[in-house]
This record gives structure tokens, C-alpha cells and sequence, in this order.
DNA sequence: CCACCAGAGCTC
DNA sequence: AGCTCTGGTGGC
């Protein structure tokens, strides 16, 4: 009697076992019972049947073979069960983001081109670094790298920027290659298959390029590998330059991580140093302490407004360049608190401090998104003095308005994503004589279609990562291209606003990535953070839930860290991630649906 | 009488 | 988390 393991999409780790009267293949995709239903999985291996192992549960047959040839080609199945293992999230999960719905959703068969056979040559991989702030210098490097490659795979953190570099290649090289589709859908399945069949030299894309089913990998390159872009940010979590170094080994592909900084794993790994560091004219630091306390209306802070910024803004506009503004928080204030027992207004689901939103009268919960009508009084003690405390882009909005010159706007944007290519047209056309344009770090991208001269950082200090321990790096990476982002770099002023102006990270600012990390790797060695350990966020379903996983970490001899304030998360920091998987395991297995998955994130560096 | 929806129940 | 089955509601 045969049986097939099959790794069915869930959030369960284990695969399912099926019976089957002949062998099938691994790599075919099937269509099995699950519950009630019907599902799509992928078998992983066809064996004689265990009774005793699979006596707990009545086996089900296979309801039919969907594929003749395996759906993923080359090592990408591997690619999905090492991705699986290594970010806690299951082979299922993986692929659930890896590939179009219509090889997961439904049951019409994929034409797909038989395997290619192993004519890959074995060159020897190499594994490089390329660290430079002009952007224009990596490209040429990468097209000297990608000289020669038959199957090349390069990432961008952002479409826009894969789209440009698929633009600029060589017409004969962009004919034979594809620029990977940033959203799921028809488009997706399209190219899925184009690449899955068709004989291509290499995909261009965003971070879920990595998945292109190319039947050759001979190089991939990660731009910008240290952004935070490559870490997904709905489950599973997962971090993609990861994965990319992964396929590279797997396929014995060449790597080239390159940016403008590297991530903490790399610089480490790599022995890496730079002494590539902004002209002393071209960074500024203002201390908010000194700051002209303008008094904003419904706002107990101040807003930092330094004589700095208003001197270096005055500047840049009436040279007819594009001024920006970023501060990381959206609506009127950050937080609104009560004058009579000081208390902030939290979230009535989750307990997050919300924001307040005075342009539509309204709050929001910065984490869950909740959105509620502006109380009218304290929720805890009932209250009528309500205040703002760390106004945000709508409150100092106006103040930028105040500045602009003749036919320069000023510009709000609270979500450059929602805008589109339209609206992008529209700003920049509407700023060709300058202007003021107010936004989060998301406005940097800003940078590759404006002339901007200035740049202020509003409030450099503020943090609002889950994560605090990387806070600084990703505040630090984010002006470091500020200050290089773009054709308009040359002569750009760049502004940090902060308590403790050009001290802490901010020195890395002035001297350089080296010394960022070297200063910052010091300290997290001593704290045994990552790139030292790997540092597991754990959410558990419930609270019964989380006191048995906290009872199962610690009869493995780990050290779970219990926050206390988000109510349902674990912590732990440790140097392997096997012990801590095979502690968890038994909380992912199919059986345990009825009591809910707990969530988990794999910090890494 | 049936179309539609919310909630229950199940998962190798 | 999906997915289907169920039973209530309401439109005609």
C-alpha cells in the first residue's frame, strides 16, 4: 500500500498524507480532500505506508494528478521547503506567496514544458559585494555582471526602480528578458508561465521576482539588499534578499548583493568597509531644543521647527528647487492625550496610542487600523480637555504653505502608493518650479523624478518600528539615501532635526557606514541580537495558548522573554533555528486547527 | 420557493 | 486559515 505526502497550503507545517494506488511523482501538483473541501497541494514524496505511524488518522485517497511534469522547475521546490524550515512558516505558506492562485486555486491543468536536463555548467559561483551611493554606477556594474549570464534573476526593492533598469538594458537583452509583475492576477500567471516554459535569459522585478520559475539560474543580484522592503509584511513573514542568497547557492548561481549600505549580516559576513561619506556641506544638524516653537492649533507640543530649516527651505525654493519634508507621522497628531490624567486615547481593540486625524474628524489605530469618531471626552476619566501631543503632516502642513513662493505648491501626501503613476505626473509637473512637497519616508522615491534640493528629517529621533532594536539602522539607512537618492543629488542639503543632534547614529551620517555598524554591531553583540542570533517574534492565538508555548520553549532549556505589552507575544533570542522550530512544531500541526496558529517572525539581522 | 448570507463545523 | 454545509431571512 502506497501513500503520498503532500504539502497542502495552510498555515500548518506538517505535510498530509494521502493514499494513492500508484506512485506519483515528487513535484506534481494533486488535488486532495481536506475537511469538507477540496484542495491543491504538491506531493513531496510517494512511500510505502506506515501503519503504526499513520494509524492516528484515516487516510483519504488522492483525487487526481493535475501535472505530468513537476510544476516547479530547477531548485525552487527546494528554495520553498528551506524557506519554509527557516522562517518558521511552513513550505505551504510559501508558496501560497511564491506563486499565482491559479496553480494553487484551481484545478485546470498548467501546460508546462517537460525539465530541462542538467546541461547547466558548472561554473564556479562567485559571491560579491558592491557598495556605492550612485545608483547609476551599480547599474553598469550589474550589466557587466549580467554579461555573458544565461539565466539572471534582479531584484529591486521597488517596481518602479526594476521597471527603469529593465528599461535601460540593451534592446537585444530586454527581448529576452521579462520584467516580473509586482501584483498577483492574470499578469502574474502570464509571465508565471512565459518563464516557466519558455527559453528566457532572466526576470527583472520587485522582491517576488525571486520566485520566477526560470528553468537556469546562473546569477541573481540584490539591489539595495538591506532594505526593509525585502521583509513581507503579511504572513508569512519572510525576509526575500534571504531567500535570493539561498537560490543563488541552491542553483550554483552567482550572487551580487549590492546598495548603498549593506544590511548587518552582510557587512559582517563580507569583512566589508567604506570610506564613502557625504561632503561636510551637503549634512546639517539642528537641535529641536533650540527650536522656534510654533503653536499649532489643538497641539500641547511644540512642533520642531528649526531656524535651519526655515533658512535652508527659504534657500532651496528661491533657487526654483523642490524642497522636502518627512516626518513618519501621518494625521494631526501622533497622540492625543487627556490634560486632566494624562492618559492617551488607546485603541478600543488593540490598545494601541491612536492617531488623530483632524481633517476627517476622526482617530486611527496606527497598528490595527481601527477608525473611530474624535471622543468628545476622556475615555478613562471623561475629561473635556483633549490635546495632540506630537503633531504630525496635517499640523504642520500649513506652516510649509506659509512658505512656498509664487506658483510653488505645497504639496500633502499622505500616501504616495495610493497615487499612481497619474497623480505621480501631476506632482512632479506641478513642481517644476519648486515647492514644498510634506511627507513620510515613502516621498523619497520622490527623489528619482523632482529636482530637490533640501531634504528635512522633521523629527529624526522618532521610531516607530515594531522592532526597536533595528530602529536605528533603518533610520540611519533612510537619510543615508536621502542624501544620495536621485539625479538631483549634487548640491542637495540634507537637515536632521533631533534632541541630540549629530551624536548616536547620527555620526554615521557624517562618517560613513563603517562606522555605523561598527559602533551599532558593538552593542548588539553585547545584547546578543541579531546578526549575532536570531530573535523570534511569537504571537500566540490566545492566552492558554501562549502559556503552553512558553512551557514547551522553556522544557527545551530556552530563555523566552514575556513583554507583558502586547498580551500575546513571546520573545526569544537564540544562535540555531532547529531547537527552537522542533519546540514549536507541535503547535503547527494540522490537528491543532480548531485552537488557532500562533504567528511568527524570524529576525535575522 | 429559492437566492443570499452569517455562523458553525471540519481538516492526514 | 479555508472551505463547505446549514439554517434563517426575505424577496417575489
Amino acid at each position: 500500500m502506497l501513500c503520498c505526502e503532500v504539502v497542502v497550503p495552510g498555515p500548518w507545517w506538517n505535510g498530509l498524507t494521502y493514499s494513492t494506488d500508484s506512485p506519483v511523482a515528487p513535484g506534481l501538483r494533486v488535488a486532495v480532500p481536506l475537511g469538507r473541501g477540496e484542495r491543491i497541494g504538491i506531493v513531496r514524496e510517494t512511500r510505502d505506508l506506515n501503519e503504526d505511524k499513520e494509524a492516528q488518522f484515516t487516510l483519504r485517497p488522492i483525487k487526481g494528478v493535475l501535472d505530468e511534469y513537476p510544476i516547479f522547475p530547477g531548485r525552487l521546490w527546494e528554495l520553498f521547503e528551506w524557506g519554509g524550515r527557516a522562517f518558521l512558516c511552513g513550505t505551504g505558506e510559501l508558496l501560497r506567496i511564491a506563486s499565482p492562485s491559479s496553480i494553487l486555486d484551481s484545478t485546470e491543468p498548467v501546460s508546462l514544458m517537460p525539465p530541462m536536463d542538467d546541461l547547466q555548467v558548472a561554473l564556479t559561483p562567485e559571491e560579491l559585494f558592491l557598495y556605492s551611493c550612485r545608483q547609476e554606477e551599480r547599474w553598469l556594474k550589474y550589466t557587466d555582471f549580467l554579461e555573458g549570464k544565461r539565466g539572471f534573476i534582479v531584484l529591486f526593492p521597488e517596481q518602479e526602480l526594476a521597471r527603469k533598469f529593465w528599461g535601460d538594458l540593451p534592446k537585444a537583452v530586454r527581448n529576452e528578458t521579462i520584467l516580473w509583475p509586482s501584483q498577483g492576477g492574470k499578469r502574474l500567471s502570464a509571465a508565471w508561465n512565459t518563464v516557466r516554459n519558455e527559453p528566457l535569459r532572466g526576470v527583472v522585478g520587485g522582491p517576488g521576482a525571486v520566485f520566477a520559475p526560470l528553468r537556469y539560474v546562473d546569477a541573481i543580484i540584490v539591489d539595495e539588499e538591506s532594505s526593509g522592503a525585502y521583509r513581507t509584511y503579511t504572513k508569512p513573514l519572510v525576509n526575500i534578499r534571504t531567500l535570493a542568497g539561498k537560490r543563488a547557492r541552491l542553483e550554483s548561481a552567482s550572487l551580487l548583493l549590492s546598495g548603498r549600505v549593506p544590511s548587518s549580516r552582510v557587512f559582517l559576513r563580507g569583512r566589508l568597509n567604506s570610506s564613502e561619506r557625504p561632503k561636510r556641506e551637503s549634512i546639517r544638524f539642528a537641535g529641536i531644543k533650540e527650536a522656534f516653537a510654533a503653536s499649532l492649533r489643538g497641539i500641547g507640543d511644540s512642533m520642531p521647527l528649526t531656524s535651519a530649516l526655515f533658512s535652508e527651505t527659504g534657500l532651496c525654493l528661491s533657487s526654483g528647487r523642490t524642497v522636502l519634508w518627512l516626518l513618519d507621522r501621518k494625521g494631526y497628531a501622533g497622540e492625543i492625550a487627556c490634560e486632566d490624567c494624562g492618559s492617551a486615547v488607546r485603541c478600543r481593540k488593540c490598545g494601541a496610542s491612536v492617531v488623530w486625524e483632524e481633517k476627517r474628524g476622526r482617530t486611527r489605530c496606527p497598528s490595527c487600523g481601527e477608525l473611530r469618531s474624535m471622543p468628545e471626552e476622556c475615555p478613562a476619566c471623561r475629561g473635556r480637555l483633549l490635546t495632540g501631543k506630537r503633531p504630525g503632516l496635517e499640523a504642520v502642513f500649513p506652516v510649509a504653505r506659509g512658505l512656498v513662493n509664487e506658483g510653488q505648491p505645497a504639496l500633502l501626501l499622505d500616501d504616495l502608493k495610493a497615487t499612481g503613476k497619474r497623480r505621480l505626473r501631476e506632482i512632479t509637473d506641478g513642481l517644476s518650479r519648486g515647492g514644498i512637497v510634506l511627507g513620510t519616508r515613502a516621498a523619497l522615491s520622490l527623489c528619482d523624478n523632482l529636482d530637490i534640493g533640501f531634504i528635512a528629517w522633521l523629527d529624526a529621533d522618532a521610531e516607530v518600528r515594531s522592532v526597536a532594536y533595528q530602529a536605528k539602522f533603518t533610520v540611519f539607512s533612510m537619510v543615508w539615501e536621502s542624501i544620495w537618492r536621485g539625479g538631483s543629488a549634487d548640491g542637495r542639503v540634507v537637515l536632521l532635526q533631533s534632541r541630540r543632534p549629530g551624536s548616536g547614529w547620527q555620526r554615521g551620517v557624517a562618517q560613513g557606514w563603517s562606522a555605523f555598524w561598527k559602533q551599532e554591531l558593538s552593542e548588539r553583540r553585547e545584547l546578543e541580537l541579531p546578526p549575532f542570533s536570531y530573535l523570534f517574534e511569537i504571537k500566540a492565538h490566545s492566552a492558554e495558548q501562549k502559556a503552553e508555548i512558553l512551557a514547551s520553549l522553556e522544557g527545551a532549556r530556552m530563555n523566552p522573554m514575556d513583554p507583558g505589552d502586547p498580551p500575546l507575544v513571546i520573545w526569544l533570542s537564540a544562535t540555531s533555528v532547529v531547537p527552537v522550530r522542533e519546540a514549536l512544531a507541535p503547535f503547527f500541526s494540522i490537528a491543532r486547527s480548531r485552537r488557532g496558529f500562533p504567528g511568527i517572525c524570524v529576525w535575522i539581522d
